[in-house]
RNA sequence: GGCUGGGUAGCUCAGUUGGUGAGAGCGCACGACUCAUAAUCGUGAGGUCGCGGGUUCGAAUCCCGCUCCAGCUACCA
């Protein structure tokens, strides 16, 4: 999906009982950097993300708290949600949530639509329920018992037995679609990535699917199947088709062919979910299935995956109100391979923020931006005649356009982070070796000098293009402190596969003062 | 147990279909420079490429065994 004019990217939708951590915004995080780099190049874009508030847990948790699960909700949304995208300046395009009503008619229908084509038939689940935990519990969550309950299966966490119950279930024929979907992988290898992730769903479906469950009646918070107001459906069932109500299905078949199928941005515990019930789902419903789904790697911190039981859960606005939202949305995107697994660590973040920020990206701007004001009088000079020096940065500039705009058509955001960096690396080499503040000494060289300059002026308009996806605040500040502001319109309206072109910034501009972008952060606690 | 990945310089990681003396960034040491956020640029030190076999003229790169780490092994999201 390398061009084109249309660009549809999704997050998971968070699961309003979860405490928000790095994990959930790394993940938001990558798709906005992907959204904003094809918005900005003009392909007619939609980043949507939202919250999951249907299932059990919230109903257990809105009862303890002495609300009704819709006020949970809607507290947890306003509370929690919506500010981490304003932590980490997420430009979503709309945010969904499960018990909107744009949702519930339409999933509603969407299950019509597989009941009426016999997808959905009435079963019976049987299960082992523990009446302590009031839920059913899988076999990884049952231990053998010991003592007076030796030989038989007990809830690991009342070590009670368990009890084999029945109950009146419908199912979702997913076994049907076993080898649509193999061959579905097999045709569409890049329909998974990365490869690890895709040969993981592959020998999964190879075992042979199972129909699912898809409707509960032990509880009521959840959207009621249309033929049988006794039961829910099952909270992935649910949240799944937010992909597809949040943009018109149901009822505005329009935007629905405007904007699906979508690229869908998961963490690697969620899947299998998406890899493989989602498109049995909508095979079923005879709707194209989504155009990829991106697995991305877990966050360690020490080594191991971040968690909150092991108190290694990190809080976004931890980082941001440190190192502020443009670091950790920098951090990232460029530090961790996106697909694989990724050691965080305060030590790797500071040392990233202050020696790739501070001193590489923040002080070419800072450098640059002086010697035009004391040498240029603040305008940004006239190029003059070109040398080999500064036809290489022209070309590193336009190589790195390209390589970058590839790279992320293939989803891998650190390989453009890495593609732009060559241009900060470049230039500071650059000044090093044309020594501008020597050509000032002699006004003989006034037009070297004059293109000297002018090159690092272009090359930091270059770089603030191209970084705006990744850094939307310092690279706005670039822009402005450029004189790019008024000289070539607002920075979110420069297209960012042009953005290689030279000489766009006109000589004569006047440029302003720019405080240090990334300021040095004091000792890091 | 089975499956999917991974174990490469102090740290984080690259290493296409096996082939000139194994790489990058950071950190460290030394040097250059002074426009800049005590920033920049250059040079250098540093590695039995998890362990043991095998295939090959030649393997970090293929095959076998072993070992260590992480994840998955479905209807809680």
């Amino acid at each position: 999906m390398a061009e084109g004019s249309r660009f549809y990217v999704t997050t998971p939708i968070f699961y309003v009982n979860d405490v928000p951590h790095i994990g959930h915004a790394y993940t938001e995080v990558a798709a906005d950097v992907l959204a904003r780099w094809h918005r900005q190049s003009g392909d007619d874009t939609w980043l949507l993300t939202g919250t999951d508030e249907h299932g059990q847990k919230i109903l257990r948790t809105a009862t303890a708290n002495g609300a009704t699960p819709q006020e949970w909700a809607d507290r947890l949304v306003e509370s929690a949600w919506k500010p981490l995208l304003d932590t980490i300046n997420i430009a979503n395009d709309d945010f969904i949530r499960t018990t909107e009503a744009r949702h519930e008619n339409n999933v509603q229908k969407f299950l019509t639509t597989l009941y009426d084509k016999g997808y959905i038939y009435t079963g019976e689940y049987e299960g082992a329920y523990c009446v302590g935990c009031e839920e059913y519990k899988q076999a990884a969550d049952l231990i053998a018992g010991t003592g007076e309950d030796a030989g038989q299966q007990v809830c690991a966490i009342h070590s009670k037995p368990v009890e084999i119950l029945h109950e009146k279930n419908y199912f979702f024929r997913m076994s049907d679609f076993t080898q649509a979907l193999l061959d579905l992988y097999e045709a569409n290898p890049e329909f998974i990535q990365p490869e690890s992730a895709r040969n993981e769903v592959i020998a999964f479906v190879r075992q042979g699917l199972e129909d699912l469950s898809i409707s509960r009646s032990t509880f009521d918070w959840g959207i009621k199947l249309p033929w049988d107001d006794t039961h829910v459906v099952y909270v992935w069932f649910d949240a799944l088709l937010n992909y597809i109500t949040a943009i018109g299905y149901g009822e505005d078949q329009a935007n629905f062919d405007r904007r699906w199928p979508a690229l869908h941005i998961v963490g690697k515990d969620i899947l299998r979910f998406h890899a493989v019930i989602w498109p049995a789902m909508l095979m079923a419903a005879g709707l194209p299935v989504p155009a990829g789904i991106f697995g991305h790697g877990w966050l360690l911190v020490g080594g191991e995956k971040m968690s909150k039981s092991k108190l290694t859960g990190i809080a976004p606005n931890e980082i941001t109100d440190t190192f502020g939202s443009d670091a950790f949305r920098y951090y990232f995107t460029s530090a961790i391979t996106f697909g694989q697994d990724g050691s965080f660590s305060w030590e790797d973040l500071s040392a990233r923020y202050e020696s790739e920020l501070a001193n590489g990206f923040g002080n070419l701007a800072s450098r640059s931006l002086a010697m035009i004001t004391r040498y240029f009088e603040g305008q940004v000079p006239t190029e003059g005649a070109v040398t080999p020096a500064d036809a290489a940065i022209h070309d590193v500039v336009a190589a790195a356009v390209s390589q970058a705009d590839d790279a992320i058509s293939r989803v891998a955001v650190h390989e453009a982070v890495s593609n732009i960096w060559t241009i900060v690396d470049a230039l500071n080499g650059y000044i090093t070796e044309q020594e501008p503040w020597a050509l000032a000494k002699d006004p003989a060289n006034a037009d070297r000098l004059s293109t000297v300059l002018y090159t690092c002026a272009e090359g930091l308009r270059a770089l603030a293009v191209l970084l705006s996806p990744v850094m939307p605040e310092s690279t706005h500040k670039l822009w402005v402190a450029l004189g790019a502001e008024t000289a070539l319109g607002s920075l979110a309206a420069q297209p960012v596969r042009s953005a290689g072109s030279w000489g766009q910034l006109p000589a004569g501009t006047p440029v302003g003062a720019l405080e240090p972008l990334f300021p040095r952060i004091e000792s890091a606690e």
